[in-house]
DNA sequence: AAATATAAAAAACAAACTGTTCATTACAAA
DNA sequence: TTTGTAATGAACAGTTTGTTTTTTATATTT
């Protein structure tokens, strides 16, 4: 890729994600983001196609590079399955969090933050179902589907709560809770 | 209040909610709902200061509506305490949501939902708070916020997930799924 | 190094939306 | 009936949006 365009487009992308931690997403403008990233109007539309289209490219970025490096780093025993593990994927998911890296708490915690969330929820939802997989036993009593959705959607909003409070607990206690919660019902 | 202006609110809001079963809060414009209400521009800036402003009072209206009379059919047994009550205060929730008065399942599940959730949110909180005030036994090893946000968020995600599933299962055996993942915490 | 291709820029544009003002008309309550 | 108040229509300046066109700057290729 040409030189130029990375540099538009990292400058962009900046210029956004500082945005985002002042202001919500519907209240920015094209123009503040052009003249931010200080790149010519054309430009910008030669890239995104509108708004929405950089939000989509932006959480595209985050997510996969957050849940790749997930994934990989547990991937071979299911969910919660064995005691004597110290991290589960969700605290290792949790420790990522609190890095922060590339300011993806505050895109979390921003007031129009449902696009973020729906991509957050859908990367978790294919986690936890893969996780599920590994599980031996299986309640026959509630659908799979439910079952996924509860897990992935208190994490979610395990994760908002956890914001909401400034991250003060712990990683490490946040996933202790979230077992006490999660473990009885499997 | 004068007819006039309960006429003129009346036609506001119901212009608003059919649009927001069509499009997005953020699509639509201010334009729009005067146009759908049939109203003139400077009557819709006598009522509402900004399109954000009717939004807010809209969900006043919806949730206090919809959370009034649920918290007033159940108050005096705690959350799920007792097996023998067939219908909890979500079972009575949830069915209160299928009626879909007003529309409110579709402003719910409308992509920027975000303000709607948040409202749904906050009123479910405190009444997972005030049930759970009347529960006897308490954990220890979780603090109650966490508790009490997790039971909130978790029927928030579930409330998302039937939507998303086209309201399928009926409200007494989304109930039971529900109970099956929280009474074993309690 | 020169030639070619491509990205960025600046300016200007119509179209749409916003929020306000003001004069006029219609309606409700006393 | 009279008096107050709500609704209306038109006009407005100011933004924002997305596009076009021309020119300039920078990579890539040979």
């Amino acid at each position: 890729m040409d030189r130029r365009q990375q540099k538009t487009q990292k400058a962009i992308f900046k210029a956004f994600i500082a945005l985002l931690s002042e202001k919500s997403f519907s209240r920015i403008t094209v123009q503040e983001i052009i003249d931010k990233a200080d790149v010519g109007r054309t430009t910008f539309y030669a890239h995104f196609i509108s708004k929405e289209a950089l939000l989509k490219a932006l959480c595209e970025e985050l997510f996969s590079h957050i849940f790749r490096s997930t994934s990989a780093s547990v991937p071979e025993h299911g969910l919660y399955s064995d005691d004597s593990v110290p991290d589960s994927v969700f605290c290792h998911l949790l420790q990522h969090l609190k890095k922060n890296d590339n300011n993806i708490l505050a895109l979390l915690s921003c007031s129009d933050n449902e696009i973020f969330l729906s991509y957050f929820r859908e990367n978790l939802n294919s986690l936890v179902h893969s996780l599920l997989k590994t599980q031996i036993e299986r309640r026959n009593d509630i659908p799979q589907d439910f079952l996924v959705n509860h897990i992935s959607g208190s994490f979610v909003e395990m994760v908002l709560w956890w914001i909401r409070d400034n991250l003060r607990e712990s990683p490490e206690r946040l996933d202790r809770y979230f077992r006490a919660v999660i473990e009885p019902i499997l």
